[in-house]
DNA sequence: CTTGACTCTGTACTATAGTACGGGGTGTAC
DNA sequence: GTACACCCCGTACTATAGTACAGAGTCAAG
């Protein structure tokens, strides 16, 4: 279970061949040595690349993941720098939500007062509707 | 305070020029007829790149704010029709948010298991740490 | 009547995160 | 012993949302 190809690597990590390669063109992986022709990646491979995924879904872009694999091999890095980029994010990360709360907001305004009128668009006129925070009065 | 040039234009809406000709190769900025050899540019101009702006910030795309914009001058679409993609575009922030939430918590775990040590980043790992929603035992 | 700021057009480049493809080589299975 | 699936490499293309720039023309102020 351990020695594979790309093919399968990128199976069990569930993305596509194309994708470890454009990780390994960005650097965020490494390039493994070959065995005869073809390379031959681990089972760490997989879960190096489950790890990406994962940080992106968790909002780090993948320079970002190329950061935090860096304080891997880098000896010497602190626990507290790990905490200073996870805070960072974190930060970041609570600013999209309330940003996304005023949005749903308007929205919700919006969508309600669309039901007070069935004219015609021409008469409802949408950009007047989108000023939103002044009241969506249309 | 009428006619303008696309300079002006630009500059009262909060955009470079560049911009705002972007927006006309994508269709979703009329070209105005020429004034000599310059376009000329009127306020409602202005409002509409303002509104662009806006619907950005409230999370719809160029493609869909030209959607949005469209409803404007075909006539017989309702106010239904607005709520419609309203409410879509109301689910699918409020997916955003929930996912952000998520985030936020795993991050939080992440910043309060990194307090418990002070090792190097060799004991440390990362990657273990990133195991969200499992309990980032590092 | 010239200079400088601005406009027009078209093309090319930026960043992010991949995806696709052509042409060749290879490893394995039947 | 050959067919077929898979690998390698390099290049080019996708989408989104612009930004930059070259080269030519034009408008307005001094």
């Amino acid at each position: 279970m351990e020695a594979m190809t790309i093919g399968k690597l990128a199976k069990l990590a569930g993305v596509g061949v194309e994708t470890v390669r454009f990780y390994q063109r960005k650097k965020i992986l490494k390039v493994p040595v070959r065995t005869g022709a073809f390379r031959t990646y681990s089972n760490d491979d997989v879960q190096k690349i489950i790890f990406i995924k994962k940080a992106q879904e968790l909002g780090f872009t993948l320079n970002e993941v190329k950061e935090l694999l860096e304080l891997n091999t880098k000896p010497r890095i602190t626990c507290g720098e790990v905490k200073v980029k996870t805070l960072n994010k974190l930060n970041e990360v609570k600013e999209k939500i309330s940003d996304l709360e005023k949005i749903k907001s308007s929205l919700e305004q919006l969508a309600y007062a669309c039901d007070s009128s069935q004219d015609s668009i021409r008469q409802y006129k949408v950009q007047e509707c989108f000023a939103f925070g002044l009241g969506c009065n249309c």
